[in-house]
DNA sequence: TAGATTGTTAATCGATTAACAATC
DNA sequence: TAGATTGTTAATCGATTAACAATC
């Protein structure tokens, strides 16, 4: 994958919404779309819009627009949405029941295979045919099914211990809902959901408003 | 609030994060802490940091650092943490039970006073004391209650709509989980989680690895 | 005092926006 | 053709980092 040039992390960060805009267009059997048109309906520039096209080659053809279906298989391959990729839950709280039976993730590749507690009451049931299974059986079930992701819903005091113990076991990448920074080695992937600080910073924008 | 000088948005992103730390230092008796120190366990800079206090006025000492308390009762000041902020969920699925049931919310102020849906097998259901409700009933809910946020955990192809209705109904912030952007006027404060964004970032820079 | 560490300015870096020639 | 809209460079803006005098 080094070959490629890079795309700055924040074109990046924009990536899925313009994924997600793209789709909608296609189903809306819509197949050309301009730049201003894309950057009203997403609140940026239309200048932005180009420059981020732009950096990945977005092909887009003078006085005339950017094609939807190209544009959107674009933004396929270079997320990587073709890729599967299994995921384990680790926490069967609410927030992790939540997630294993969303099943709009398995959409994009991610698919949830197993989901782990401690509490003996949670092993064994099964959430979307997926049973809850003891962590101390997570080292087995690594060793026998390949995982690539590690969503964290452990209460907050746990995070960082189940973090450690999962890389670990050779886990790579960590989706973290716990309202703590992990410290996790260099060549771990960590993305945080930390609902509270987004709620904090809505809280924010609204007392200044 | 107007007189206070504006602190910058990415400032405030990352206070959260401080805050949090602040908290732990706080706990465990800590009682100052210096620019490195923060740095390094945040993953920053130490001169982001400084010029980040500095922006409001961290009040650090030279050759010692800054009071931990001090510290983290200015950011608290800043957030806003002390203000309650009535809250509602809309969508009872298992997101919107989840956060019903997260009590954590309620510790920054965030106090989740209503529950709403429109499935009639979940009306009067209790989440933590708070009965779920017929959307159908939320103008006459809000008129006797004061309410800031709505929290928007509905299917996706629900989401602008009942963006629109609620905001309708005169409130001024949105926390929006469905993956679609709401496109509301520009008084209406809105925080999203985009998940499956995270999760597809997360999935790109595996890939990338 | 000497060492540590901030406050604060300046330099750098990167991201966003503007501009317009190219061209469909 | 004339109008639209991109590709692409340049300008601007803002955020991050570096530097070091001030000072505890």
């Amino acid at each position: 994958m080094k070959e490629k040039k890079k795309i700055s992390n924040s074109v990046i960060k924009r990536m899925p919404r313009y994924y997600r805009y793209l789709s909608t267009l296609k189903q809306m059997g819509i197949s050309r779309v301009s730049s201003k048109d894309l950057s009203t309906r997403m609140g940026i520039t239309s200048s932005q819009v180009r420059q981020d096209f732009f950096s990945f080659g977005g092909n887009g053809l003078q006085g005339y627009g950017y094609d939807v279906e190209f544009l959107h298989g674009e933004i396929h391959k270079i997320l990587g949405l073709d890729n599967i990729h299994p995921v384990i839950i680790i926490g069967a709280g609410s927030l992790g029941h939540a997630l294993a039976k969303h099943t709009d993730f398995a959409k994009s590749g991610f698919k949830v295979v197993g989901v782990f507690d401690i509490k003996p009451e949670l092993i064994g049931e099964k959430i979307n045919d997926i049973e809850i299974m003891h962590l101390e059986s997570l080292p087995e079930f690594i060793q026998n099914n390949p995982v690539d992701i590690a969503v964290l819903t452990v209460p907050e005091n746990y995070a960082v211990e189940v973090a450690k113990m999962v890389t670990g076991l050779g886990i790579k990448a960590l989706w973290n809902f716990s309202p703590v920074e992990l410290n996790t080695p260099e060549d771990i992937i960590v993305e945080n959901i930390h609902m509270i600080d987004s709620l904090i910073v809505l809280g924010y924008n609204l007392n200044e408003r």
